[in-house]
DNA sequence: CTATAACTTAAAGTCAGCTTTAAGTCAAGC
DNA sequence: GCTTGACTTAAAGCTGACTTTAAGTTATAG
């Protein structure tokens, strides 16, 4: 079962120009041509471009993209750089959860923030509040924002 | 207590060139200047920095954060709007961390792939490893990446 | 056989988010 | 008062990842 661009595309759901583009650079060597030079998808090209979309999504360059594809052109050998990629790659991966782990720590605070502001109708309820109205997750992180914690909040 | 650029620079790890654009895009209205006309942070431009910092590390673009840094300009009127925009960009984190974790998946799927192609020392062990062989977690994420299963797979 | 829709390439254009450059000003120490 | 390092701005430059355009070719339906 083959596939040209404009088909593949619909089934990934990305544009057609963007396949061609990664071709253009050497993302997509494996793909087939029909004698008259129509890029022809196989439902074997279609994982591997899965796989380049998970790796996009973990925010790998282009660049590196096709060094990985480079590798698995080279065979056998490079076998181990594939597979330190991968292990490289999913530590990345886990950093970037655990920094959107802390991030949300902050969008919490500030939802409980404007939430308060907004029951209250002025952000000036904040410089109102003694400690005990503040939930402690907040403190902490209030404590995090301020190198100097008396002073009270009044931008953002 | 008050901070050049360079000082404020050093304090939040970003070089002051960022800083300086970031003024000038007009994320940050509320830094006073000496007579000279040059930049005062002070510690509460810290935490404000801080927010942005995090708004920034959630993907929200230049342009957005403008948009809520001019709420923060119009007052109290605005606190509605700046709540709504800490709910949506704490769902969009939440929907990010979900995808990194389906990402993660298929990194740990090929993790496998190549720790088991590396003790075989080919790729090619893989078109004669039977089901059994094979852990259920990387059946799975096969069978999602697979359109056509019984094929075996010999790109990436 | 021809119309037409989808394909092809190379090259130029776009956008976000900085970074660099150039020319000049400020402020602290000697 | 002068040197020096850090500051100022405006404008140009850069990078990555596409997207669009232009000119032309292929393949299918009538």
């Amino acid at each position: 079962m083959f596939y040209t661009v404009g088909e593949i595309a619909k089934k990934l759901n990305i544009p057609p120009s963007t396949l061609r583009y990664y071709d253009k650079e050497g993302l997509l060597p494996f793909v087939a041509r029909t004698s008259g030079g129509i890029r022809m998808f196989s439902d074997r090209d279609f994982e591997s471009l899965s796989v380049i979309e998970c790796l996009k999504k973990t925010g790998m360059s282009i660049k590196d993209i096709k060094t990985f594809m480079d590798w698995c052109a080279l065979g056998d050998s490079t076998i181990p750089d594939r597979l330190a990629m991968f292990r490289r790659q999913r530590d990345q991966v886990l950093s970037q959860i655990a920094q959107l782990q802390e991030t949300l720590e902050i969008l919490d605070y500030k939802e409980w923030y404007y939430e308060t502001a907004q029951k209250a109708g002025t952000c000036q309820i904040h410089e109102t509040l003694s400690p005990e109205d503040i939930p402690k997750r907040c403190r902490l992180i209030q404590q995090k924002l301020h190198p100097c914690p008396q002073e009270a909040s009044k931008n953002s």
